[in-house]
DNA sequence: GCCAACGTTGGC
DNA sequence: GCCAACGTTGGC
């Protein structure tokens, strides 16, 4: 089983919104990065687990747990001309943007903060893709022993 | 294939 | 709102 960190922004879609969904899931959609497509698409599995991170907002961190609970496939909302994710490259012949299915596991008491995440850069977490300077990609993979130390912090 | 211009991300 | 870092685009 592999780990995983997807970045969310809250006000878009935080894990509250996840939360209040009927069976707590979703399409992880509106990725439009060829690195983090490639993830989604050929790299994760049903039954892996992911942390789901909160960016660009007042407390950015980890804010809970959630499984990849369906394999890769295309994303939809790339097709629709009226969403703002529409991308008129990807056809339902070629889909250029794919989505993984994702359910809530938990939502921590407390958010997991990138500043808590910092204090362990040069040690437990020095090498977590999150945390490399520059990293603007919405899904990084996580290492099981960063993945266990992590939830220590929780 | 190079690279300047531009757009996006995301912490602060 | 600022701006550094990075990805993409497109002229050449």
């Amino acid at each position: 089983m592999n780990h995983w960190l997807l970045k969310s922004e809250p006000e878009t879609f935080g894990i509250d919104a996840l939360a209040a969904l009927p069976k707590k899931t979703t399409a992880w959609d509106g990725v439009r990065n060829y690195q983090a497509r490639n993830m989604l698409r050929d790299a994760m599995k049903k039954g892996d687990l992911a942390f789901f991170y909160h960016s660009n907002c007042k407390l950015p961190g980890i804010a809970g747990i959630v499984r990849i609970v369906s394999e890769g496939y295309p994303d939809e909302t790339a097709f629709d001309a009226r969403h703002a994710h529409y991308d008129p490259a990807s056809t339902r012949e070629h889909p250029r943007w794919f989505v993984v299915d994702v359910k809530l596991v938990v939502k921590f008491k407390r958010v997991i903060t990138l500043d808590r995440l910092r204090e362990h850069s040069s040690t437990e977490l020095a090498g977590l893709a999150l945390l490399r300077r520059g990293n603007r990609l919405s899904v990084t993979p996580v290492s099981k022993k960063e993945w266990d130390f992590i939830l220590t912090l929780e």
